[in-house]
DNA sequence: TCTGGGGTCCTAGGACCC
DNA sequence: TCTGGGGTCCTAGGACCC
């Protein structure tokens, strides 16, 4: 998909249509995920600090990631591509393999180059949104091909010319060469795929190790033999948090690894699975990095187990200084066995008793006023998240701040809508969900016509329009 | 206003075992 | 008695990908 999550926010969005967006982390210490195209022309890149692109951008919308609206989209088009072939191994939400051998494509560039010309019509019109495709012989060439195929394009690379097209390209082109990578190359004279052809497998290996040399040898052939696989299993389960201010409080420090490993387990029994290894990360103040590890006798997905676990880890950790990042994880994962029925049996005296420990560490965190503010923590307002407004209908938040939310009302079927600010705490307003990118209408599924909105609008005088993404300061 | 969150795979050293 | 040769498991760190 091109620009997987900025596209869907602007078929979401119709006043965002045509204009740059920027998905991705809205705090301090947030990081771009996807800028549109109309951004990407002011140099805003993935996994850039959102601060630099607001610098590069100030003017696109800068938007928190909605991830079940994505998921939403991601399956339809994954089933788009289970009617092509049975074998289709997802890379993340937006991007996959389809063996269209084993989907009884015949292996010849027209036939293969019509059936991805039809699934890009059919993902258009099941989405609303465009992908590129890329056809070769090879997962790595396929791959190579669909990101030469972006935006909104598709590339064959045809048998026989592999060697000859990749190699004037730099060997950042292939993938699992990443910067520093290509250093290592680069200082052993290698900047292209045909001087790391000639270099031959001996010094790659002697460069990069055994795995990565002997693989990036063939790969730098244009050979790849790398099958195309179906549904892995997840093989760890990990959540982690970077604080906007860094922790020195030590029971805060220890608070937060029993949040997160809750929320870790969560996540595990949600997959069903239970995990023999418990691991927590922690990034220091000053970006260093280092994790701990402890295996356990068997697989659990008992929360007190797994808190207990990752407490004692923290034990060995120096936190003296501040820490940015803390994280739990869980790997050596396991299906269910007799021991996790017997955890799970425990599991309601545990979950109690967790809640109480919860609570304790929450207070100790929050000097004892932590517990009744929970309640009435007031409601997020991030930019870009769904609301619903008893009067005006379904709408997106624009921008919050000083006690008001800014709120623009339209949907993905409507005409751009217009914006109006209330108070955060107004009753009227409460959180949504996200709305179907096609297919919606307003009532019966069919009409083109605007929800709640005249068709086109303008300003009335003095009327505050916002920015997207905007602070509220001063009005 | 420096640097997210969720993953995978690989390497290397030490423990341990036969 | 001056030191083998595998293999597996565990731990920690690092590169890379989206």
């Amino acid at each position: 998909m091109d620009a997987f999550f900025a596209a869907a926010e602007q078929a979401a969005k119709p006043s965002l249509r045509g204009k740059p967006v920027v998905v991705g982390g809205i705090g301090v210490r947030g990081v771009v995920s996807t800028a549109s195209y109309e951004a990407r022309v002011f140099g805003v890149r993935s996994a850039m600090p959102t601060a630099q692109a607001r610098r590069l951008c100030p003017n696109a919308a800068y938007l928190a990631p909605r991830f079940s609206l994505y998921r939403q989209v991601s399956e339809v088009v994954m089933e788009l591509l289970h009617a092509l072939s049975p074998l289709v191994e997802p890379l993340s939400l937006d991007e996959a393999f389809v063996d269209l051998e084993a989907g009884g494509v015949p292996p010849r560039t027209a036939a293969a180059r019509a059936v991805g010309e039809q699934l890009r019509r059919d993902i258009r019109s099941a989405t609303g949104l465009t992908g590129s495709v890329g056809l070769a012989g090879a997962k790595m060439l396929a791959k190579i091909a669909s990101e030469a195929a972006k935006p909104n394009g598709l590339v064959v690379i045809e048998p026989g010319t592999e060697r000859e097209l990749l190699g004037p390209m730099t060997v950042r082109t292939l993938p699992g060469v990443g910067p520093a990578t290509a250093e290592t190359l680069r200082r052993a004279g290698i900047h292209t795929v045909a001087e790391t052809a000639e270099a031959g497998e001996a010094e790659l290996v002697r460069l990069l190790g055994r795995a990565h040399g002997a693989g990036l040898y063939t790969m730098a052939l244009g050979r790849d033999d790398r099958p195309v696989v179906a549904e892995r299993d997840a093989k760890s389960i990990s959540v982690e948090d970077t604080f906007e201010v860094d922790l020195t409080d030590r029971t805060r420090v220890r608070g937060e690894v029993l949040r997160l490993a809750d929320r870790c387990v969560q996540r595990l029994r949600a997959a069903g699975r239970s995990g023999r290894t418990v691991v927590i990360k922690v990034r220091n103040y000053d970006f260093s990095t280092l994790t701990r590890s402890e295996t356990l006798r068997g697989p659990t997905d008992d929360p007190a187990v797994i808190r207990e676990a990752a407490v004692r880890l923290l034990e060995t950790v120096d936190t003296t200084g501040g820490v940015r990042l803390l994280g739990v994880g869980v790997s050596g994962l396991a299906d269910f066995t007799q021991e996790d029925l017997f955890a799970q049996a425990a599991t309601e005296r545990e979950a109690e008793e967790a809640e109480r420990a919860a609570k304790a560490a929450a207070e100790l965190s929050g000097g004892g006023a932590a517990a009744p503010e929970a309640e009435e923590r007031p409601r997020r307002w991030d930019p870009g998240r769904d609301v619903l407004h008893d009067e005006y209908g379904a709408g997106w938040v624009q921008g919050s701040g000083v006690g008001r939310v800014t709120v623009r009302f339209e949907t993905p079927w409507s005409a751009p809508g217009r914006v109006r600010t209330f108070a955060v705490e107004d009753p009227a307003l409460r959180p949504g969900e996200p709305l179907p990118l096609v297919g919606g209408g307003p009532a019966d599924g069919q009409s083109s016509e605007p929800a709640i909105l005249p068709k086109s609008w303008s300003p009335e005088p003095g009327e505050d329009t916002g920015s997207v993404g905007e602070e509220i300061s001063s009005r």
